[in-house]
This record gives C-alpha cells, structure tokens and sequence, in this order.
DNA sequence: TAATGCATGTAATCGGTTACATGATTCA
DNA sequence: TGAATCATGTAACCGATTACATGCATTA
C-alpha cells in the first residue's frame, strides 16, 4: 500500500499532522501491518493538498513549533473509498528471520539458539502489546469498531502462533541438528 | 534482505541459473518468504561475478538458448557467512488484507464477506501446499534439512493460524457490523 | 547537560519493479 | 495457432529510506 493511500487512511479516521500520522504506524493502530517514513509522509502529504484530497490548517501552539493538521476534502473521502474498492494482491510475507533459519546448519548452534530466543520474545512481546491494547480499548467504554477489533485478535492469533510453533520447535532444532525432526506426525 | 545476499544465499545450496534463483522464490523453498524479480537478480548476479563471489559456465543446449551457470566462488561462500553472521531487524508484517479489513465499516457487506473468503482461501491453500511438499520431501527418503523444515513448518503454523482465525471470526465481523464482536473473552 | 519528544521539511541515494527486447521449443 | 516454458538481459521509472537541517521544551 502506497504511502499516499496510508496517508488518506489515517486522515479519514481524522485530522493529523504529518508527526501524527507517523505515529499512526509506529504506535497506533497501523504499527504491525503498515510503515511509513517522515520523508514518504510530508511529501505524500502535498501531493494530497495540491490534489485537492485535503486542507491544511496551522495552528499555532505555546512554545512548540507550528503545527499544520490536515484533514480530508470530499474529493479525499471519495478517493479514499475508491483505493479500498480495489482488488488486492494476496498478502506475501517477507521474513528474515525465516531467512537465516533456513541456514541453520550453516551456524554456530548458539547463534541458533539466541535467534530463536530473540525471535520468541519478540513476537510474545508484540501479541501481549496488543492484547494489553484491547483490554484498555474494552475497558475504556469507547464503541469498538468491528474492523479495528478484527484485525487487532488477528495480529494477536498470528503472532501468538508463531512464538508457539518456535518454542515448540527450538530444541527439535538444536538438539536433533542434523537429525529429522517431527518425523512423529 | 537484499537481493544480491538471496542470490548469494540459493546459489549456496548449489550451481544455479538466473532463471533457476527465480524459480527458488517463486515455487522453491523460498518461496513463502522472500521474493526477486529478473531486473533485480541479473544484476546482482553480475556483481557477483565483478566482485568474485561467484563465477559463471555458460552451457550450451539443443534448441533452447545457452544456460550461464553460476557457482560461488571461496569468497562467495565467506561474503555469504558473514551475511548471515549479521543481526537482523525483528520482522515486520505488511498486509493490504489487513488494512482493508480495517475498513470493513466503510465496505458494503458481501464485499467484506467477499474478501474474507478469498483471503481464507488463499492462506489454506498456502498452507497445504507446504503440507503437501513437506509430505513428499518426507516420502522421497531423501536426507531432511533442519533448518529447511522448521522454516516449512512455522509457514504451515501460520498460514493455518491465520485461515483460522478468520474461519472463526467472518461471521462475528459479518453479523455484528457495528456491535461488539467477540466480547466473550 | 544530554537525551527525548514535538514538529516540518528536503535531497541524495538506492533498491527494486515493470516493461521491453529477443528467440526457440513444446504442448494444448 | 496461441500460450506457456526456458533463457538472458537492459532501461526507464518509482517509491521509499536515510541522512541532513532546524529549533524549542521537557525530563532524567
């Protein structure tokens, strides 16, 4: 998904600066499906004011620099709605992780042992980031947006999954490194 | 991971064509995780040669164009250690499926419906196509790879986690568009 | 006082995709 | 006859990242 698009998505759940928007992909609700740089952002950002997709207004503030909040026209809602109207490509993951665990024989089993611990705790960190997300979201009282709630469990499910199947396989892969394993299947 | 380290890495399990590392991520054994279009691996194969990481035989066919066969070279297999020596990035997962669901407010039904469906789809058929290759690597006798079959098993876990996933929740996103999906947690 | 957060933007660079160019063989 | 497979390569283009430039306020 183009950063342009990115940008009319964020800015159709609301204003935002271009500092927010970014924020949006680190922290909020596109953080573990979508990124995108200030140096894409701002320059996305113009081209959606000079298309007449959105208006910007600067607002002074105490002390802080200026802030520019930009806000979708019509013509951004109709476009917006348009980019979710087309068809997409299935979804293909690119892992690296995945990469240099294809080559695990080719590395110190240490060095094995560490990248899959790492990789355990990052997943398991980033589905408990997000089941925390939830509760606070449940517990605030807003209305939960089905969509939103859909695509948070999924993250939750798939990156519980992963940490699973790794703590499952971690010692099959030391242990048995060069041995078949789950060969009882 | 760039692709002059993926050519690095295919033509490390053996002599290949440019057109053979292609196949590698399209049908190959990496194929659900990384991927490389002709502009970029003919120029990288290139540079492999220029910077002696490799070195090419062409070999004549009947009928069918001459092949050039690249093989690493000593240093090409050291290049290739030291790439995969290096710390990785956690791995981020991009999803237009995700950011499309995301939406679903903004989407009239069946085509919600319509996407979920296609996605389930396309994520079982992922994951049997594994199940089925890790089968017949498993029939074939031939010596398994550790390395190759964790990586094999965690896209298996996780294409079928999330069919799952969606299986369970579509008609909760379906139904209650606009209530509260899956309160009962 | 050093780092972090807020805030906007530009320029150099890079890596990769898409499309193009070429051409024989085999299979439906 | 037309499509698909095998086979190699180039060039235009594009989108995005990285680093840079600036600057004030707060917090550790």
């Amino acid at each position: 998904m183009d950063v342009k698009t990115l940008c009319l998505a964020v800015l159709f759940k609301g204003e935002a600066t271009g500092y927010e928007i970014k924020k949006a992909f680190e922290e909020g609700p596109f953080a573990h499906f979508q990124r995108a740089s200030f140096g894409s952002i701002y320059p996305a950002l113009s081209r959606l004011l000079a298309e007449g997709l959105a208006e910007a207004e600067a607002r002074e503030q105490d002390g802080r620099p200026d802030k520019k909040v930009y806000r979708l026209t019509a013509a951004g809602r109709d476009a917006f709605h348009q980019a979710i109207g087309q068809d997409p490509e299935p979804d293909q993951f690119r892992s690296d992780m995945l990469f240099l665990l294809y080559f695990a024989r080719e590395l110190p089993m240490d060095r094995v042992a560490d990248l899959i611990d790492r990789y355990i705790d990052s997943y398991r960190s980033q589905a408990e980031h997000i089941v925390a997300c939830r509760a606070q979201r449940l517990a605030s009282g807003e209305e939960i947006d089905p969509g939103r709630w859909l695509v948070s469990g999924f993250g939750v499910a798939i990156y519980q999954a992963a940490a699973d199947y790794l703590i499952e396989n971690r010692d099959r892969l030391l242990s048995g490194n060069g041995r078949l394993p789950e060969a009882a299947e």
